[in-house]
Parts: structure tokens; sequence; C-alpha cells
DNA sequence: TTCTATTTGATAGTTAGTATCAATTAGTCG
DNA sequence: CGACTAATTGATACTAACTATCAAATAGAA
């Protein structure tokens, strides 16, 4: 579902790599393409039993510089390991589904006007914010649509 | 700063505790007037070494409780260990200051609004949400002061 | 006071991630 | 092309942050 989008191949995580001076090796390709082809959020201990010929410490070293570059999104989760997430937008936030674990990308020029009277509002000087949406997705009403009762 | 309102003594995290059925036992004391009487967000760790003479295992657990109750939240911090902070207010949000790690606490309508509106442009359900506000604090700020240029 | 289910905490284990460093390799230069 | 060197790798060992286990201790009821 939705592949269609996701033929882009050109600016691609290890061209993100090579400019910022990093040379364009194997086991940097395999963890850039994985990421570029794998499901859209995942964990760094994923990444590494998808990778088992790359080694750990790579995959942690090549997560950190595209979250460094600002190519992919680091973003906490409460309980368990960080999920990463390929930043297709410049500044925006997140959706989570509470089921599966999805995660989504959305933007929206609200959420940033908030900021500007939450300003007022705050002791100190903003500098950033971040937002998380925790959902169910579509596909996980659809397979709970069974039980149609909302007690 | 701000001690005036910390006076409420009541309604304890302890009597949270009780309120789950659970005992009212001396380690369950010390750690949650610890808790009520130290800084305004913590780590696990944190509590653990202020607190020598309670095992870990039941500081980790006592604050799990207290998280499950909703008297305690769990805010994930990207690097490190997640902080706890007593929850005062209903639904709210956090700042959190870059440079000090400080946690404040806040609520504004207008961010809940704007839930409203975002519920159009996503797919799914919304089920919560969570936001974070990083600041450089008042106190970051006045000891940063002494800087005026911003090259 | 007695009794028992709850609780504790020392210990060991797990998970996630980082530091080290010798061996390998990418890219350059002649 | 071949040599060179700095960047990179990855096995290993380490650390931090927690969780599981379970015998001993204890709270609260009877």
């Amino acid at each position: 579902m939705t592949t269609e989008s996701q033929v882009r191949q050109e600016p691609s995580l290890l061209t993100t790599l090579e400019d910022l001076g990093l040379r364009k090796t194997s086991a940097r390709y395999a963890v850039t393409s994985r990421i570029e082809n794998g499901s859209n959020a995942f964990t760094a201990e994923e990444l590494c039993r998808q990778l088992p010929e790359v080694g750990r410490a790579t995959v942690y070293r090549t997560i950190r510089h595209l979250v460094d570059a600002g190519a992919l999104c680091k973003l906490p989760i409460l309980d368990g390991a960080p999920m990463y997430s390929i930043a297709r937008v410049e500044h925006h936030h997140h959706t989570i589904c509470s089921k599966c674990g999805a995660v989504g990308e959305f933007r929206h020029s609200t959420v940033e006007r908030v900021m500007r009277s939450l300003a007022k509002e705050i002791d100190g000087q903003i500098t950033g914010h971040k937002m998380e949406i925790f959902i169910t997705c579509n596909s996980c009403l659809a397979s709970e649509s069974d039980s149609s009762s909302d007690a």
C-alpha cells in the first residue's frame, strides 16, 4: 500500500552522508538502503538484526550521523528504544499508532502558530518544540471494526 | 523560586499508593516523600542514589506504580534515562530547559483546540497527544547574559 | 500474638548503546 | 595501475538503565 510515492531514489541517505564529508562504504550503503527500503520507523536494534553483515557499532554510528544531519528523526518511545524515521518534511510532528507502532509525519501551521501564543505563558525563551499524536491508524481501526459498540 | 505553592501536603503520593490497595511501608514512605520534597523532575537513578537505604528494585517498582496511577509523568528524554515529575495538573504538557534540564508543566487551551483541527488532517483516530517545549529557562538565560553578541 | 500475603532488596540477568583498537578499505596522488 | 594514508570497520569489552528472581522480612488482619 502507498508504494507509489516511494520511487524517489536520488537524494538518498547515502548522499547525505557524503555531503557530510564521509566516505561511501559498503556498510553505509547497506544501512542507508535498508532504511530507505524498510518500514517507515525502526529501532536501532531492529536494523542491526536486519543487517547481520554490518557491525552493531557501525549501524549505531551511521544512525547517529544521519540524525545529526537531520535526515533521520529520533523519536523517544515511552517504553523501550527510540525509533527513527526518515525526515521527509523540514519541520514536522509525528503520529504514532498505539496499536501497531506505525509512525507518520505531519505538518500543520496551526501548531506553529500556537507556539507564538504560548511564548507569553512560558517562563524562559522557547528554543524548540515537539509534538506527538497518538492514534489508532486506519488499518488497525479496520481490523477491530467487528465490534461496533463503543462501551 | 515558586516555592510558595509546594506546601500542599495531604494528597501525597503515599496516599496514591494506598488507594491502589498497596501497603504503607517504610520504603514507600521514603521514596514518595523524597519525590515530594526533591527537585521537580528526576530520573530513577537519581532517586536511587538519594535513597541508598532503599533497594533499586523497590525504587523502580514504586515509580512504576505511581506512573501507572497517573500521579507521576514519565517523560522520555532524547539522550538518556526518562525523567519523572509529579503530575499536578490533569492534562498538561512540559517545558524542558535544554541547558539545565529543569522541567515545568503547563496547560493551554489552544493546544487542545488545535487537536480538533488536526483531527481532519490525520488518517486514523486520535487517542492522545503529547507536547514538549524546549526552552532556555530564565535562570540559564541570566547566567549567559554576559555575552551580548550573537555571532 | 499469630498468621499469611505482600513487600523487600541482594543478586544476577537483559537490553541498549558506547569505547577501544587492530585490521581493513576508500579515495587520492604520482 | 600501484602505493599510500586517513577514514572506517567490527569484534570485543564495557557501561547504564532497567527487570526477574526468590529467600527473608514485614504489614495488617484475625
